[in-house]
Formats: C-alpha cells, sequence, structure tokens
DNA sequence: GGCCCTTACGATATCCGTAACGATT
DNA sequence: AATCGTTACGGATATCGTAAGGGCC
C-alpha cells in the first residue's frame, strides 16, 4: 500500500501532457519532484511507464496498459470525496472566509440559503485577499476555519501565494467551501 | 489528494473490528499510530467517522455511509495491482529469495516453468529464514531482488522480524513474487 | 487493577525545492 | 543557446514508536 493516489494522479497528468515540465505545474511541483514522484511508481510497479526520447516522453506499452485502471482509481476517489461532501450533516457549524471580490455573490446567495434552511450555521467572513495572504506571508500564518485554526505548512503557503487560488489548494477549505456551495447551488 | 489508500484501508480494517488494539496488529501499527491516521482521516473529511462509547469504538452514521465507498477505493487499488501484476514483460529478469522451508516446493514449480517459458530468466537463491534476518538485524542489512539491492528501512525491518513473513510486508518483493507465482500458478 | 483509547514527544523516513549537470534541438 | 529531463543535496514535513495519562469495565 505505498502506492499513493497522489503518484496515480501523477501518472494521468503526465501521460496527458507528456511534458515534464509542463505536468509539473498543474501538478503545483517541481519538475524534480514530479521526476522522483514517477520513479518511485515504476519502480513500485516494477517496470518502467514512460520512456524518454530525446528531450521527448513517450508511454511505454506497460505505462499504456495501465492507464485506464489509473483512470478508475481517480474517478474513484472523486466519488468518495463527493459521498464525504454530501454526507455533510445539517448540525455541523460552518464558517467560510470569503474574499473581497467574490463578497456580494456568496453573501447573496448565503442569505437566500439560510432562509431555506435555518438550522444550519453558516458564518461568511470578509477580508481582503491582500488579508489572507499577509496572514500567509507571515511564517506562522494562519487561516481559520469554522473558529479551528488551520495549520498551513510552507508548501501550501507558496502555493497559494503563487496562484492565487485558496479553492483549489487547501483541501480543507475545499471541502467546506464544497458543502457549502453543494447546498448554495453555486 | 491528502487522503491516501492507506488511510483508507485503516479506515475499513478498523470498521470490521471496531477495537482499535487489534486494528493496529493487523496494520502492523501501533495502536498510536493508528489512531493518528484515523484522526486525521477525519479531520480531512470533515466528520467523524468514529465515535467512542466508553471504551467501545462505534461507527457515526457518516462512518457507515463512508463505507461502500471505502471499499470501492480498496477493490479498484486490488485491480490495478494485479493489472500491474499481469501486464508483466517476458523479458524482465526475475530473481527471487526463498527460504528453506519453500525451496523444494518452489524449485519444482520454478524448474516446470523453465521448461514451459525458457526466455524467462528465474534465478532461485536459497538461503535459511534465519539468514535472511540476520541479514535485517543489521541496521544496514539488505535484501537482493533482482540484483539490484532492495533498501529495507527501519519499519519494515521490524515488521518482517515480527511477523517473519516477506511477502506479505515488502511490496516490491511481493510484487515480484506475485509475479512469478501468476506464471507459476501456484 | 487491567484493558483500552488518547496524547506528548523524539527519532526516523519521506517529500519537496534549489541548484547543477547532461543531452537534445 | 535554449529547453528539457535527470541527479545530488539540504531543509521542511510527515510518520511511527515509546512512554505516559486517563476513563471504563
Amino acid at each position: 500500500m505505498h502506492i499513493t493516489l497522489k503518484q496515480i494522479n501523477n501518472f494521468i497528468v503526465l501521460s496527458e501532457t507528456l511534458h515534464l515540465t509542463e505536468a509539473s505545474q498543474k501538478l503545483y511541483l517541481t519538475p524534480s519532484a514530479l521526476h522522483k514522484q514517477i520513479k518511485n511508481l515504476e519502480e513500485q510497479l516494477g517496470n518502467k511507464l514512460f520512456k524518454t526520447k530525446g528531450k521527448r516522453i513517450e508511454l511505454t506499452g506497460f505505462g499504456e496498459s495501465m492507464l485506464p485502471q489509473s483512470r478508475n482509481m481517480i474517478l474513484e476517489y472523486d466519488k468518495f470525496i463527493r459521498k464525504a461532501q454530501i454526507s455533510l450533516t445539517h448540525d455541523t457549524p460552518i464558517s467560510i472566509n470569503v474574499d473581497f471580490a467574490h463578497q456580494v455573490s456568496v453573501m447573496n446567495k448565503v442569505k437566500n440559503f439560510k432562509e431555506m434552511h435555518p438550522n444550519i450555521l453558516i458564518d461568511v467572513n470578509v477580508s481582503l485577499w491582500e488579508e489572507q495572504q499577509s496572514y500567509l506571508s507571515n511564517s506562522k500564518g494562519t487561516l481559520y476555519l469554522s473558529g479551528e485554526p488551520l495549520k498551513v505548512n510552507k508548501n501550501v503557503k507558496n502555493k497559494i501565494l503563487k496562484n492565487q487560488r485558496l479553492s483549489l489548494l487547501l483541501e480543507k477549505v475545499t471541502l467546506y467551501l464544497i458543502k457549502v456551495f453543494y447546498y448554495l447551488k453555486i
């Protein structure tokens, strides 16, 4: 069980781009890190997934054959996550941070939502995105989610600062946001 | 993608035993480690999977609802591994270590196998299991597989020494062995 | 008291980024 | 010369085991 979902996902992304640098960007990794993960996966599978012709990367026959099953793994994972989202119990208090740009649209939807579901607690804290960034620039920066501090490690912090998309990167935040958006039907 | 297959597997095993200590033994972990992994999974899912009534552990409704999808994940992973095994190319040289107890049965099968598949290279090295253990007792102990040294970290080493079952624990070895056994139809 | 879950803490292993190298176009 | 894959190395992070705490039978 040493093979990880992350590695399988890496494999799929690289197989789609056949371009290490490009794939590594999509995965928010350095080419070096991605390269090592692929190597590691190949080692555990006992066969090479890719071969390199000059600068070009190609799938091996083995890699080709592993692709469908790999996609199934990720699809199954998606279902798993979706299940977790839908299983949200209605008494879980939810609080979300929204940056300024999305304040209006979210607040309106939350308002409607609260009328429909008065027993689901939602707090919406609005803060400038720059403010959230400055939290993260501080090495001890924390975000708060449902009242609890959300530890942010350096990697995640960098990813956020680079991409300015919180929901794409912090899975825990994503989960909560999606929960809300699921109800909001955003 | 922080949720790992290992965690999902942990969840399933614990849900079957509802007994932390017992589950942790099945998973070759200490209760402490398993406990933390479950906590971590719950945190990422945003809901508790288990609740504790006195000394007894019970599934929450959420945990119950996550079980089928979790099992699917593991089933899909099994298919994934099986696919990798079957995709073995016939020109991969294979060498396996066999302990004394299994020498005769394996050697006979290998012999038959070689007659049927003369172009698949298999070397069988026989050594006492105690010998293999003593390799591992040395902190720099290595096993050899297909000529390449197989780095053994301390955790794996301990697991092997405890359980005396190589094939259950070293996935890489398992993979190779299963490859062979697949052909051998053992 | 004994069993069991839980938490704190330290060691080990793993993961990732930086930087440098080598090869290809 | 520029781009890309690869490797070496160091720091940050995660994982695990040991040991100690606390509740229930």
